[in-house]
DNA sequence: TTTT
DNA sequence: TTTT
C-alpha cells in the first residue's frame, strides 16, 4: 500500500514530454505544500515535491494548469534510480499523481480527473469511471 | 489505522453543541463530496458524509465556516450505537476531523487546522506544531 | 476527492451476494479498527466499519478471507438512503473497497489486489495494472 | 495537506542518532513498498522509500524493529536542500512518519505508536491520545 | 434533510 | 451483531 495526498500549488507551469520510444505523454511539476505550523525564525515553511503524470492526465495537467495554480493531488510514491552526469547514481522519489483536483477557479472550471480520463472538454465535466448498482450491505 | 480524506462543500452552516457535564464544543455538519464520474441517468453523484469536530476545531469551523464553503478534511472514521426513539439500537458511522483546511477564498483567507490548535485569528494564520530540527538521513 | 485508509481485522466471514440483474458480485464484511488509544475506563477501544467490494475483489474477498483476518483497505466513504422495514428513510455511511492488501499469514500469502483485477491464482501474486516507462523529470 | 500511507519492510535495521546541540533522538530508515503489479520483463517492483522518525517514535523503532519486519507507517512527505561532498545542493525528499504500526508478529505484539507517544512498554500497549466523550450528532 |  |  502506497498512497499520498497533497494539496498545494504549482511552483510553475508544468512541463510535458513524450517517452523516446513509444511517443507517451509525461508531465512534471513540484507542488509547494505548505506546512501547518511556522517555522521557527525564518525556516522553509513549504515542501517542494515533484509530481509525475501520465497519459491523459499529463495532457490535462498541461493544458489547464500554470504556475500558481492550487490543486489537490492523489498518488502514490515512487523512487528510482538515475545516473547523474558525472556517472554516480543518484535516487529520485516523486509522486506518481494518478488524480488532480482543481481547487482554485471553483466557479469556471472544477473537476477531479483520473490517470485514465479521457482529456476533458471544456466544461470541465467528469467521465464514467464504474458507476455501481445499489449496495444490498 | 484508520485515515480519511475528504474534499467538499459543506450542505449547511455547521452546528455547534457543547457536552452534558464538561462543556466541550462539538462541531457536527455534512460534507458533499463529488463522486469522480457521473452517475448513470440521473442518479446521485455526491456522497453526504456526517463530519463531527471537537474543542478548538470545533470552535474554529462554528466561526468561519457556512453552508457552501470548500473544505478539506483529515480525520479518521468512527462508528458508534446509539438508541434511536423507538428504543432500537442505531450505529452511526461518522468522520472525526482532525485537520480542516478552507479551500476556496483563498486569498483572503486561508489555513489548515488541527484538533489541538488554538482558535484562529482573524489573519487565518498558522500555529506551532511541532517543528523539527534539521534530518540527518 | 474522497479518500480512506484502514487496518483491521474482519469480525465475521464475509459475505457474497449477487445484484438482482446483472449478477454483479458484492461482498460485504465490518472491519474492527482498534482506536489508538485506550478507552477511559473500559469503553469501547475499536470502530466497525461496514465494508463493501465489487467484482473480482468481491469473489476475491469472499474466497480468501475468513472471519479474524487482518487486512488492509484503501477506498472511499458512500453514503446512501434506504428504506427501513418500518417505511421511513435511513442513511448508511459504508466504504467501499478499490483494493485490499492481507496482513497476516504473509510468508505464505501476501497480495495486493485492486478493485478490476482479475481473480488471484493460488499463488497469490499480482497482476500487470499499469507498469510505467522510465520517469524523465 | 500532506498525508502518506505506506505498508512495507524494513531493508535495514533502522538507525538511530541524536540531533547535535539538542540531543533530540532522529531514526532513519528505508522502506521497500511492494508495487501492486507485475513490472514489466524482470524491472523492480518495489519503492525504497527513505523514513525518518523523531523523539519517541525514534526511540521505539529503533528498539523494537528490524530488517524484514512489516509495518505500517502514516505521515508525510518533506523535501530539504542539503549539500554534497561536490558543495553542490541536492534535494531530498523523505517521509517524516507520525505513526507506525507493527503488522507481523501481530500474536506477540502489536500496536500503532504516534510521533507523542511515551515509549512502549514491553506489553506494546497503546497510550491515551485523546478520547472523547459521545458524539451527539 | 443536502453543496457548487 | 463485533476482530486479535
Amino acid at each position: 500500500m502506497n498512497k499520498v495526498i497533497l494539496i498545494g500549488r504549482l511552483t510553475r507551469d508544468p512541463e510535458i514530454r513524450y517517452t523516446a520510444g513509444t511517443g507517451i505523454a509525461v508531465t512534471t511539476f513540484t507542488l509547494a505544500v505548505d506546512r501547518p505550523y511556522i517555522g521557527q525564525s525564518g525556516q522553509r515553511e513549504a515542501d517542494f515535491i515533484p509530481v509525475v503524470c501520465w497519459r491523459k492526465l499529463a495532457e490535462l495537467v498541461a493544458n489547464n494548469l500554470t504556475k500558481g495554480r492550487l490543486i489537490a493531488v492523489s498518488g502514490s510514491i515512487q523512487t528510482r534510480k538515475y545516473q547523474a552526469q558525472d556517472g554516480t547514481n543518484r535516487y529520485a522519489t516523486e509522486v506518481i499523481a494518478d488524480e488532480v483536483k482543481f481547487l482554485d477557479r471553483a466557479k469556471e472550471q472544477t473537476g477531479a480527473f483520473k490517470a485514465n480520463d479521457e482529456i476533458a472538454t471544456d466544461e470541465g465535466d467528469f467521465f464514467p469511471v464504474d458507476g455501481e448498482d445499489d449496495i444490498p450491505f
